[in-house]
DNA sequence: CTAGATCTATACGCCACCGTATAGACAGGG
DNA sequence: CCCTGTCTATACGGTGGCGTATAGATCTAG
């Protein structure tokens, strides 16, 4: 039996690259396969079209988006605040083909035009609201202060990256700073 | 001479609605000309080519975007906290091909990957920045203080395009209604 | 009503990409 | 060493979209 030269592994991967670089329109075969130094031929042994292979892509997504950041921020301890710390500076720094930042502004967009997507997308940001909840009610009392705040982590975070205005005097480190501040308080 | 069957405007503007739905890649003149109830054929004595077209679809998006808001909530006059009040819901119910929300994530979304786009990007931000910059100065002193409002507003008007999260026993509408009594406190 | 300008329809060549077919290359078991 | 299963390269037809060429349609001016 021969080795696997190129796992079904690499094309997820290098399509996730692919999707965060030019959104699902930029997922092409062709060009995966040329990137993996490779024609398309074994592509088509490992998946039945390129549907499917996006398919897959969004599988693994879901399946790591919310995950990898809780395991990671969980696994340094602390009580809330300290795990809140950590999740704002694992995010802002976030790289990498499947759990970076890229991919993630790459699937909301895609989100707004495909239902699939989105009920995807759902259920992940619906898993880190319920984290982001959990935290922040440790030290904040009032339910809907605490709804408030999960909803300003997660837009400034998103926001950061599609808004491209610039600050008076300050830089956007330091606007997000002032409001990590404000959110732990 | 003949009278223009379908104007140049036409082309932009039903280009602004391929964009909002499907980013730069669903703008395919052949799709724009089939909508318009016309071959392309007048399509090549109005632009070079498609790129022309998606340069004239930003010119007229980065002149509009910013001052069509601008000049609405000006109009109604009042004072800087009624102007934010006034801008947080006409922000929210925008629509229409040029100046809605969804060709405003579309461009957005493809600021990320082209930085003439990204430019332009900045440009809008940057005037909408300085405009709520002044109004939060009319009733903030701080200037840190100001700056962070400014990006809250911001991210919430995005975040709450390109968040899929749900809230425990609010909803979306209510959770913002929050976020705009504590930015005109 | 004709003339000229402008807009439009249609046909064409071109290219990128999809998905299939088929044959060669490579490894491990007999 | 050969055989078999797996991966790979290449060639092919089909489709959709771009940009051009060209001829017909439509409107205003004179």
């Amino acid at each position: 039996m021969g080795v696997t030269r190129t796992p079904r592994g690499a094309w997820i991967e290098q399509g996730m690259r692919a999707l965060a670089a030019g959104g699902p329109q930029a997922v092409r075969i062709e060009v995966l396969a040329q990137a993996l130094g490779v024609s398309k031929g074994g592509f088509y042994g490992y998946f039945r079209n390129r549907d499917a292979l996006l398919g897959e892509m969004l599988d693994t997504w879901e399946r790591e988006a919310a995950e990898a950041v809780i395991e990671q921020v969980d696994a340094g301890g602390g009580d809330a605040r300290a795990r809140l710390e950590r999740l704002f500076t694992i995010t802002a720094a976030a790289t990498g083909p499947v759990t970076g930042v890229a991919s993630e502004l790459a699937v909301r967009d895609w989100a707004r035009r495909d239902e699939d997507v989105a009920a995807r997308l759902r259920r992940v940001d619906n898993r880190r609201m319920e984290y982001l909840r959990a935290l922040f009610g440790a030290f904040c009392p009032d339910e809907k202060e605490v709804e408030l705040r999960c909803m300003l982590v997660f837009s400034l975070r998103i926001g950061s990256y599609f808004i491209a205005a610039e600050h008076e005097g300050l830089s956007r480190a330091q606007v997000m700073e002032l409001a990590r501040e404000r959110l732990l308080a």
